[in-house]
DNA sequence: TCATCATATAGACGAGCTTCTATATGAAAC
DNA sequence: GTTTCATATAGAAGCTCGTCTATATGATGA
């Protein structure tokens, strides 16, 4: 089950939203991302084990390389678990399609 | 418009959001929140400024005391915010309630 | 106006976080 | 096996954050 406070904290950098934004919709090598930042590579990569920790990214090596990419499944189940726990009275839902 | 990384750091501390749950469907006093909480009746106040910085709680005096209560509606807007930005290909669907 | 009471602010301290440079790790290719 | 290269880890510096105590603010009620 997902932690709030993790999953908020995880989420509460700006270079860490970056890194989310960036390997949203792929899969990126550490030095992919770095390239179209402005930090360190060791500063990514322990963003990255941050991302990993709560669950927000997942990797695979390939060759040398290791690729990273936003969980996205995860981000929105944290989306919702934080509007259901301390909105319950908002008529806003986000509504996860059923599991197969 | 809802800033992410604002609204994410608002939500990131175990404190903050212990008072966001103990506010939020009522209007309470800052030391009723107080006396539901193992931290300063300071502390407090500093929280609740933080979380009414990013849009998060509402307050109103009457008398002698201020009532804070959260905003939901903000709390949901935010949540869906970071989905929609960070998960466009999640097929989560936001239910959104119809304006009167 | 003055006293009271709820809340906000000031200032300090310690913990944690972000970032860096330097170096270690470890898989791949020769 | 050795070299190479991508990534991870170590360690330190500086900043931010959470918390406290002490005190200021400011609205209320007498």
């Amino acid at each position: 089950m997902i932690d709030t406070v993790e999953f908020a904290k995880a989420l509460a950098d700006e270079t860490r939203q970056k890194i989310m934004s960036i390997c949203c919709c792929e899969f990126l090598s550490v030095n992919d991302i770095v390239d179209q930042l402005d930090v360190a590579q060791p500063t990514v990569s322990h963003h990255l084990k941050i991302l990993k920790q709560a669950g927000l990214v997942r990797s695979e090596r390939r060759g040398k390389q290791i690729l990273y990419t936003l969980n996205q499944e995860r981000l929105a189940q944290g989306c919702c678990r934080v509007a259901e726990d301390f909105a319950p009275n908002q008529p806003i839902q986000l509504v996860l399609p059923d599991k197969d």
